[in-house]
RNA sequence: GGGUGGUUAGCUCAGUUGGUAGAGCGCUUCGUUUACACCGAAGAUGUCGGGGGUUCGAGUCCCUCACCACCCACCA
């Protein structure tokens, strides 16, 4: 054998191995009747790769999925990718770019698409090799993707039908009326040019601006603006001709509908149901908007009057859909100020008709109305605010500080040109939240648009209860409160994504023709000539309103827009569906039929043009059927039957929201039942300064390095080892090479073993072996096995780590090695023989314990070890228990540790060479310490480094005294010792005694302890107190002989 | 603004029902002996963030303060 373990070569070769042995397919190594144990792995974006954070969560999947799987269980890990949306639209566009083709909008959808297929079929492989590396022990024949089996895939019959499960969730939820489409303020990414649900929005504080301006009252009135403080006396009284606004966003005036002030706030209410003046845009045509109260404005914050911008702010469209004020969309989906529809004149107009009563919009007209000045149009929104200020700052309707300003003081004067104080506009420089794409990380901007929604309500009870049930258990506990925190707040959740790469949504759309006045009510099947030339005007079309059908494909959904035309007059009721490729298209075909059908009067030329929905869905509505999708549903699947629900979630916290309780929710709508039983969150990793990992800061650890530089095993160990619940983890690489060294160490016992000709017996009955040190090891082992298997069922990762750690460096290698070695040099045949099979056994046991946290090492030591019929990725893993322990080989064994760590203690503080093999005195020993001395003589001797022991009545002069429990031994290494250092050590030694006898005995003192603690406590405290005691008084003899020296 | 977690040895962190504090790394000294120098032996270091309380007894439970981190949130 060679001195360490060459992982780099044996990595590859012992995953082949397992890989051709079909050693991770579901349900390998199964025993009869035992459950089954599925987990489904989070499924990493198809164009991703293996990032520390990947490492650290599928290692936990593997050490418990290889757990499970040696212990007999049915066991399934099930691996696949995700499609991943937005991130992979955005890489592909990306390289589009870098290579210099053609744009995706250049390309159009179709081919658009296929370049994303090709990319996936590239790269989409690498994370799937990446983790193989690290050992995942998946079952990788299942893999499973989200978009398998789209329009496009190259590949459809690779794994389960997703797509279609995805589409038909879709459908069922629609027709159960979980999901509806509405016109709904939005978030925004004017980057991707798509709506995102509330999750994808990162909150940031930036520095800002709040910016006062004067909104001017119509017609020139005014009133008498009075501020009081809280005892009620004027501070300000004045005349004003304009109500003050705050703003941190200038460019939205030009959307304003109206400025909102509180019921109660008494400065205002002089002017409320009046009107004021937006004040920018063209003079001639600037817009009177109403003052109106709502709950909403905060009289402490600002003039406590809000401008009120219905469709670019969350909290105004609250106010505006109270008010019915109407919503002025401003920008295009650039988040450009808009550039279509009536110059700015009349469509100011339109809103000043609005806004005076005298007409109403509906939604899509008010939608339609385009109300930024013709000046500003087109413009970035940034820039738009830019010059927004300029204008109404150069118009002087600024809101000046003054020398008493409540907000900046007299600091915001400048001097003027007389070098007195001259008042300055009020901007105020602020903190202000902006809301960021996640993925974008440009400005979100509060749309409305319309959209998809889950609605979430509908479904979400289901999904607490389960964990309120304990049904479903996560853990950590902590994690639950965030869970139902997030789900009892639940909004709709925006499930369209203007995208192209995703499951298209299943819906299409149709004119309709009924809200158009053809119902054939009357039954007698006429059409008026006139109401279908009416028809013919596409425009006309175009402007009416629509509805939609869901269904899995263009023949389901075809049937049942007939049936919708079945109830219409003769000739629409013979129409004959088609698609066409968007609304436009649909406008001019239907005009095109009814022009034709007019001429040629055949019903059979009328079509009726219907057009999919072009959006996609969010990714996370097709990765929350992950569960499920994956085992094959809709069809009842065997697999389906067996494995779900899963057993075990592994999950990060950062998608709890994101992932877990999205597939809590549609599990149970869907299948209705839970997804999983039991959800580990765990923590995330970060740099060894405990910052985040990240490329721009550059401090990532590619996994992939530390497995070459230190090997898989070493990598899973530390990770694994540092899996504490609920704390963020702090990679190192001095960690990992730690446990590099634990794996060379473990590595070299057995050599050492394979030298001492230790071979594994058949039929070896660990009960049965007579040796005291190999009792005591079998027993050690047994612990050690309890106290893994105890931690891993609580998914107390690092403990289970740690203890097995321990267990073969701090007692397998560090004692039970060279205990054996004397029992090998004793040249007793039977005591050889034991020992060797016992070691065999106990080397083995450290191979099967340690295999599911370090599988490539410890199959390569199976191997290496023996001939065996299973790879150790299928050894049985082990039962035995509190049986093999015997406590008095425990007890005596503990008693030969601790005299050997005296004398080691003692001989190095007074300085013995190393080397040298000293005489032990003994003094008294109790029977039991006797026999233990006698049984373990050899190991003592070699461990102590003894030349020979002799008895003595009386410890002679110039002796070191070594006290251990029911004994007293002395080294006599009078010209070797310096008697200061000695008496310094000793008095050391009472000194910390002293400090803790002081502490027993107070505690035994005290009649209240012993009235109210448990005996055991009593009667513990009471033995070490004893034991103390006697180790005192005998450290005290021995410095009393130390003083006859001088 | 709300919530959660954290503050333990030089560093990174364990510490499961309250019984008197541990590991790894680092550091110091010594060391080549049937595996291993990616090693062995020995050793040093803690007002368990501050304060208060409950208790015979508190790192552990309660209150409070401070600081750090993260999550959620619509203050114009």
């Amino acid at each position: 054998m060679e001195k360490t373990f060459n992982a780099a070569e044996a990595e590859a070769r012992i995953s082949n191995a397992w890989e051709s042995a079909g050693a991770f397919r579901a349900g390998a190594n199964a025993k009869d009747g035992m459950p089954a144990y599925s987990i489904m792995i989070p499924p990493p974006n198809v164009t991703g790769v293996l990032h520390v954070g990947h490492a650290f969560n599928n290692t936990l999947q593997d050490v418990l999925t290889r757990w499970h799987r040696m212990r007999g269980y049915d066991t399934l890990w099930q691996p696949g990718t995700d499609h991943a949306g937005i991130a992979t639209q955005m890489v592909v566009e990306r390289e589009l770019a870098r290579t210099q083709q053609p744009s995706r909008r250049e390309l159009g959808r179709e081919k658009f698409l296929e370049k994303v297929w090709d990319w996936k079929e590239q790269s989409g492989g690498t994370i799937r090799e990446q983790l193989k590396r690290l050992g995942a022990s998946c079952d990788w024949s299942r893999e499973a993707f989200t978009m398998r089996g789209a329009p496009g895939d190259p590949a459809p019959e690779e794994g389960p039908n997703f797509h279609e499960a995805v589409i038909k969730v879709f459908v069922d939820m629609y027709e159960k009326g979980y999901i509806y489409r509405g016109k709904r303020l939005v978030n925004w990414d004017p980057h991707f040019e798509t709506a995102i649900s509330d999750l994808e929005v990162e909150n940031i504080d930036t520095a800002g601006h709040m910016w006062h301006f004067k909104y001017p009252l119509a017609g020139g009135a005014t009133y008498e603006y009075v501020e009081k403080d809280a005892d009620g006396n004027v501070t300000l009284r004045e005349t004003r001709d304009y109500i003050s606004i705050a703003t941190t966003r200038p460019e939205t005036m030009l959307g304003d509908g109206a400025v909102a002030v509180h019921p109660d706030d008494a400065r205002y209410a002089p002017i409320v149901g009046t009107l004021c003046e937006i004040p920018v845009g063209p003079k001639e045509h600037r817009r009177l908007i109403p003052i109106i109260t709502d709950d909403y404005p905060d009289p402490e914050f600002g003039s406590g009057a809000v401008k009120i911008t219905g469709a670019h702010d969350f909290n105004d469209y609250g106010v505006a859909k109270r008010g019915n004020i109407p919503c002025y969309r401003l920008m295009d989906t650039k988040a450009h100020l808009r550039d279509d529809g009536l110059p700015y004149a009349e469509a100011a107009a339109v809103a000043q008709a609005v806004a005076n009563g005298e007409r109403s919009l509906t939604e899509t007209e008010a939608d339609a109305l385009n109300l930024v000045p013709d000046h500003l149009r087109g413009l970035d929104r940034f820039a738009a605010r830019e010059k927004v200020i300029a204008e109404i700052t150069e118009e002087g309707l600024a809101v000046m500080t003054r020398a008493d300003d409540p907000i900046l003081g007299k600091a915001a004067l400048k001097p003027d040109a007389d070098g007195a104080d001259a008042p300055v506009p009020l901007v105020e420089a602020k903190t202000i939240t902006q809301p960021y794409g996640d993925r974008s990380k440009v400005v979100i901007e509060p749309m409305l648009t319309d959209q998809w929604f889950v609605d979430t309500a509908k479904i979400v009870e289901p999904a607490l209860e389960a964990v309120r049930t304990g049904r479903t258990r996560i853990m950590p506990e902590q994690h639950r409160k965030v869970y139902f925190h997030w789900l009892e707040n639940i909004e709709p959740w925006t499930i369209s994504r203007q995208l192209w790469w995703g499951h298209q949504i299943p819906v299409w759309y149709g004119f309709d023709l009924g809200r158009h006045g053809f119902r054939d009510d009357e039954g007698d099947g006429a059409l008026d000539e006139v109401e279908l030339l009416r028809l013919l005007d596409a425009q006309t079309l175009l402007k009416g309103d629509e509805r939609h059908h869901s269904a899995a494909d263009f023949e389901a959904v075809a049937a049942q827009f007939a049936d919708v035309l079945a109830g219409l007059p003769t000739p629409l009721n013979r129409a004959r569906v088609i698609e066409v490729a968007d609304r436009n298209a649909a406008a001019h075909a239907l005009a095109d039929s009814l022009a034709d059908y007019n001429l040629s009067q055949d019903p059979t030329h009328l079509v009726y043009p219907v057009w999919r929905d072009p959006d996609v869905l969010d990714t996370w509505f097709s990765s929350g059927l992950w569960p499920i999708g994956t085992l094959g549903w809709p069809e009842d699947t065997p697999e389906l039957q067996r494995y779900f629900p899963t057993s075990t979630l592994v999950s990060g916290f950062d998608i709890i929201f994101f992932w877990v309780a999205r597939m809590m929710m549609m599990q149970l709508a869907v299948v209705d039942d839970i997804p999983f039983k039991d959800v580990y969150v765990h923590a995330l990793v970060r740099d060894e300064k405990g910052r985040k990992m990240s490329k721009s800061i550059g401090n990532v650890l590619d996994p992939l390095e530390l497995v070459d530089e230190y090997g898989a095993d070493a990598v899973r160990f530390t990770l694994t080892a540092m899996a504490a619940m609920g704390r963020d983890l702090k990679l190192s690489k001095d960690r990992i090479q730690g446990y590099r060294n634990f794996g060379t160490k473990l590595w070299n016992a057995a050599r050492f073993a394979e030298m001492n000709d230790c071979k594994p017996v058949d039929g070896f009955d660990p009960a049965a072996v007579q040796q005291t040190v190999n009792r005591w090891i079998v027993g050690e082992t047994a612990r050690a096995r309890l106290a893994h298997d105890e931690a891993l069922e609580a998914y107390r990762f690092n403990d289970a780590a740690n203890g097995l750690y321990a267990y073969v460096w701090g007692t397998v290698c560090d004692w039970y090695l060279e205990f054996a070695k004397p029992l090998f040099a004793s040249g007793d045949a039977a005591v050889i023989a034991e020992t060797r099979a016992t070691m065999a056994w106990v080397i083995d046991q450290c191979l099967i314990l340690l295999h599911p946290t370090m599988p490539f090492i410890t199959e390569e030591l199976w191997a290496e070890i023996a001939d065996r019929p299973k790879m150790l990725v299928h050894a049985d893993w082990p039962t035995y228990g509190d049986g093999l322990i015997d406590a008095a080989a425990d007890r005596e064994m503990r008693w030969v540790i601790g005299l050997i760590e005296e004398i080691r203690s003692v001989r190095q503080q007074m300085h013995v060479p190393a080397g040298l093999k000293v005489q032990l005195l003994q003094l008294e020993l109790d029977a039991a310490g006797q026999a233990a001395f006698e049984t373990n003589r050899a190991m003592i001797d070699r461990l102590a480094r003894l030349s020979d022991v002799t008895a003595v009545e009386a410890m002679p002069k110039g002796a070191v005294t070594v006290a251990v429990e029911g004994g007293t031994f002395g080294l006599p290494i009078a010209d070797l010792i310096d008697v200061d250092e000695e008496k310094a050590r000793l008095e050391k030694v009472l000194g910390k005694l002293a400090k803790e006898l002081g502490g027993l005995r107070g505690r035994l003192n005290n009649p209240k302890f012993a009235e109210s603690a448990p005996e055991e406590v009593v009667e513990e405290t009471r033995h070490n107190l004893a034991a103390r005691e006697e180790e005192e008084a005998k450290i005290k003899a021995a410095l009393d002989r130390l003083n006859e020296i001088g």
